[in-house]
RNA sequence: GGGGGCAUAGCUCAGUUGGUCAGAGCGCUUGCUUGACAUGCAAGAGGUCGAUGGUUCGAGCCCAUUUGUUCCCACCA
């Protein structure tokens, strides 16, 4: 092995002996239990960002420690079409080649999608080969392939016959630059500046106005009403009566409205029921005509008049004009409001009436409320399944068609000889009705979460009954990042239920974003993004994995750093070197299995705190604390193992005894083994390189059985007492430190103890680790002569002479501080043994603690103020 | 307007049924070429856990109020 870990001489190597061994691949076996994840699909527009890095690394943590547990764990990986963004970014393109969506027509620019999707789907797959994910390839899923369209169709057409899929013509959000309708939750709102033009409306046969105020002026071309409170004083006996719309002329009715708000500007409201989703619901209420004066492209329409034609904000501009010269414009306010932009390409939304597809929600949504509250489906963290109800609770039906031309077609046909309308899996040759072969597909395509929501099931088959669907659903647990709870999580529950009868997963684990050095989101505008990829390049996919699980709460955002990483990365590297001196140890020696060997207190020990390792790890695994897991790898590997335990053992390597070389030896490769598989799902490749190098071990890690707990070596006592040990080891090392005696120096120890025959079992290793010459057990303080610094400890009392070195004060002040803390120990359990509260109503155990405890430091105070008296 | 999150050492953050929980990493101080590792070793300094009140024998941990900060949803004629 290499001096230094240098992660990129195994990781591509590595990945590709799993891919090539099928460690992946999850096939149907009826012996064991099957543990199923779905990737959330990346969109194949994107590349790989921390966001996926962190959503892959939690689920392949998941997959791998599951699949070494012994089941049958299925991770399957795909990745979406994303309509409305890869359409972007394809006309982007061929725009450059000066060709457009238009000039291709629908099946030249579809085909040209093909290409652009074959392109990237490849280099996503890549990406997230490169992070070490262990999901079965040979499952791949497109949301465009076959499979998925089929499993489209047959919920489009199962929703549409039980009258749950409508269309009709409702106000939407409607992007002018992309041409199509997007749903509320792809609107994103700011603030902007404004203005709010307030206008007189001349009311028909009387000699006054009303004045209403706009944000969008341009609209008035649609305007059909006036709406004033029914309460409203002021404006009551106008209602029915008319008002003149300035610069068009047209009558329009004023009409009594609750939607009207009496304390708003002036009370009086223009009514635009094709351009604003209030108006649209007043005028369902007034039976007001709906005018929509806008074109798709943003521009307005012949009902403008001689603005026809004109961009909405250039005929906003002279119609202000107009309206100013008309004397009609009464003032203009600076007005800010939040205003949508799509979230694609930032173009303000245009609310506009259009005919539209729906799913209804009201039926789909109460079952998939009851689920959460039923525990059929878990979030984890508990607080994300408030913010899943909030939304549920409220939820407006689903709009899924959009206006392009990458997706899936809606599966609906019209007659263009009766106008029928069909709706049906199977693309229809003739009419029902008439027979006539003239039909016509709609247009339209679904919104990309229609299929998305069917991932679950549709990956593995739906709507065919297949032995993977029957076997590997419902999924286990879904990984995803809080910003898609409402796009696609809240879907996937209902059409599960609906589809499958069965929620499509039971575990929701939702983690929290990634964000920069600064708090600061990652995104494309700011450039503050980091590459997974380049940092893998620097130090490593383990490091990166390591650094993005640890010190994270569940569901809490995290900021990436280079120094986390770079501290991660140290983490390998010690790992890396404490393995290389376990197995250049283990040249020529024998390792035999723990049951031949005679172990030590040390041995124990380090046993001990590896089962107590791999019962917490597993635990924290199962309840998704991968912080807390890692803090637990991080600690054992570090500080037990290499700072305590190969300190520990090296004197036995070095002995002459082959018996007790061979023994060290065993447990040393034994809790290595045991650790490497422990990290494993978080680390996976540093722990299969150094596997692989390990004696007596064959093939990779990675299908090897997940270490269980075992009470038998748990070595409670034997752990406890020989903490003791390491507490000597500790006070020596302090007391020097303390006295600015060089650690190299050897000295003597005096110990006053109970432990005898424990602490000279372990003489060689205090000798060596505090850097002792010999140890003296003597039965009173005086025998250790009486310059000496003493340690109170818990096995003991130790003396160490210090001869001319020793400045008095200092040990005296030493002593002085150390007493002050005894006595506030003393204080504290004697204050708490005081309290009648607590002896009577606190555990037993706890109160018999507190009084060891207070003895114990009583004993510490006297021998203190002994030492004291002795300087 | 509705609903969350966060506030713990100089910095970034853990702390999940209230009882060795006051922690980690980085940074800082002091000392170490201790034959796995200076991407290291040893010993330290540093916090009245945002504020106030309450529940409890006992509270970063539970409740109420409050301050600051941040996010989501809704609305904004």
């Amino acid at each position: 092995m290499e001096k230094t870990y240098n992660p990129k001489e195994f990781e591509d190597r590595l990945y590709k002996e799993w891919e090539e061994g099928d460690c992946f691949k999850a096939v149907r076996d009826d012996s064991k239990v099957p543990f199923t994840v779905m990737m959330p699909p990346p969109n194949i527009t994107g590349q790989l960002h921390m966001g996926h890095a962190m959503d892959e690394t939690l689920q392949d943590t998941i997959v791998r420690f599951k699949r070494m547990q012994g089941y049958c764990a299925l991770w399957l990986p795909g990745t979406d079409h994303a309509s409305i963004a890869t359409e972007v970014k394809v006309v982007e393109q061929v725009k450059k080649e000066g060709l457009s969506k238009e000039s291709l027509g629908r099946e030249g620019f579809l085909q040209r999608v093909w290409q652009w999707t074959d392109k990237y789907n490849a280099r996503i797959v890549q990406q997230l080969k490169k992070l070490g994910s262990s999901c079965d390839w040979s499952r791949l899923t497109f949301t465009m392939d076959e499979k998925c369209s089929k499993a489209v169709r047959e919920v489009f057409v199962n929703l549409y016959n039980k009258k749950l899929i409508y269309k009709g013509s409702r106000i939407i959000n409607w992007c002018p630059c992309c041409k199509t309708g997007i749903s509320d939750v792809e609107v994103e709102y700011a603030e902007e500046n404004g203005s709010f033009w307030h206008i007189n409306y001349p009311v028909e046969g009387e000699d006054i106005c009303l004045e209403v105020a706009t944000t969008r002026p341009e609209t008035m071309f649609g305007d059909t009403a006036v709406a004033v409170n029914p309460k409203d004083k002021r404006y009551k006996h106008l209602i029915g009566k008319n008002v003149i719309l300035p610069v068009v002329g047209k009558a329009i009715p004023i009409v009594g409205d609750e939607h009207a708000d009496m304390e708003k500007g002036t009370g009086c409201v223009k009514i635009t029921p094709a351009h604003d989703p209030n108006d649209f619901e007043v005028g369902l209420r007034h039976n007001l005509p709906v005018v929509r004066v806008m074109n798709d492209d943003g521009t307005m329409n012949e009902l403008a008049g001689k603005y026809a034609g004109l961009d909405r904000y250039e005929c906003r501009k002279k119609l202000v004009e107009e309206l100013k010269a008309s004397g009609a414009l009464v003032k203009v306010e600076p007005h800010t409001h939040n205003v949508g932009h799509c979230y694609r390409c930032n173009t303000t939304i245009e609310p506009i009436v259009s005919k539209q597809w729906f799913v209804k929600m009201e039926k789909l949504a109460r079952p998939a409320i009851d689920a959460v509250t039923d525990k059929k489906v878990t979030f984890v963290p508990e607080r994300f399944a408030k913010i899943y109800y909030n939304w549920m609770e409220n939820v407006k039906d689903w709009c899924i068609s959009r206006q392009l031309w990458w997706g899936h077609r809606i599966p609906v046909w019209y007659c263009e000889d009766c106008g029928k309308e069909i709706c049906v899996k199977d693309d229809p040759k003739t009419c029902p009705d008439c027979g006539s072969k003239r039909l016509n597909q709609e247009e339209d395509v679904l919104d990309t979460w229609f299929s998305s929501a069917l991932w679950p099931f549709s990956t593995l088959g739906f709507p065919d009954d297949t032995s993977d669907l029957e076997y590997f659903y419902p999924g286990d647990v879904l990984v995803t990042g809080y910003d898609i709870i409402f796009f696609w999580v809240a879907r996937m529950i209902f059409s599960g239920l609906e589809h499958m009868r069965k929620v499509p997963f039971r575990d929701v684990l939702i983690h929290g974003l990634v964000r920069d050095e600064k708090g600061r989101k990652m995104s494309k505008s700011l450039g503050n993004g980091v590459d997974p990829l380049e940092v893998i390049d620097k130090y490593g996919a383990d490091s990166l994995r390591f650094s993005l699980l640890q010190g994270v709460a569940p569901g809490n955002d995290t900021r990436y750093s280079d120094a986390k990483v770079e501290a991660c990365r140290n983490f390998m590297n010690k790992i890396w070197n404490a393995s290389r001196f376990v197995i250049m140890s283990a040249e020529g020696a024998k390792v035999k299995p723990l049951e031949e060997v005679k172990l030590s207190h040390a041995d124990k020990w380090i046993i001990s705190r590896l089962q107590s390792a791999i019962r917490d790890v597993t635990l924290t695994l199962n309840k998704f604390e991968f912080g807390v897991a890692c803090q637990i790898m991080y600690d054992f590997m570090w500080s037990d193992f290499c700072d305590w335990y190969i300190e520990l053992v090296k004197p036995a390597l070095k002995s002459d005894d082959e018996a007790k070389r061979d023994g060290a030896l065993s447990v040393l490769v034994f809790v290595l083994e045991n650790a490497l598989k422990l990290l494993h799902p978080f680390i996976p490749f540093i722990t299969d390189e150094i596997y692989r190098n390990l004696p007596n071990t064959e093939g990779t890690i990675m299908t090897k059985e997940f270490p269980r707990y075992n009470a038998k070596r748990a070595y409670k006592k034997d752990a406890a007492s020989f903490e003791g040990i390491k507490e000597i080891i500790t006070a020596v090392r302090a007391a020097k430190t303390e006295l600015d005696c060089p650690p190299s120096r050897k000295v003597s120890l005096y110990i006053v103890t109970e432990s005898k025959r424990l602490i000279s079992a372990n003489q060689d290793s205090i000798l060596k680790l505090a850097g002792a010459k010999e140890i003296h057990f003597i039965s009173s303080p005086e025998e250790a002569g009486d310059k000496t610094v003493t340690k109170v400890l818990s096995v003991g009392t130790i003396f160490i002479p210090m001869g001319e070195l020793v400045d008095l004060e200092k040990e005296k002040a030493r002593l002085e501080g150390e007493l002050e803390k005894v006595n506030g120990e003393i204080q504290r359990a004697d204050g708490k043994l005081n309290n009648s509260g607590f002896i009577s109503k606190a555990p037993k155990k706890l109160v018999d603690d507190e009084r060891a405890k207070l003895n114990k430091y009583v004993e510490m105070r006297e021998k203190i103020i002994n030492q004291l008296k002795n300087l």
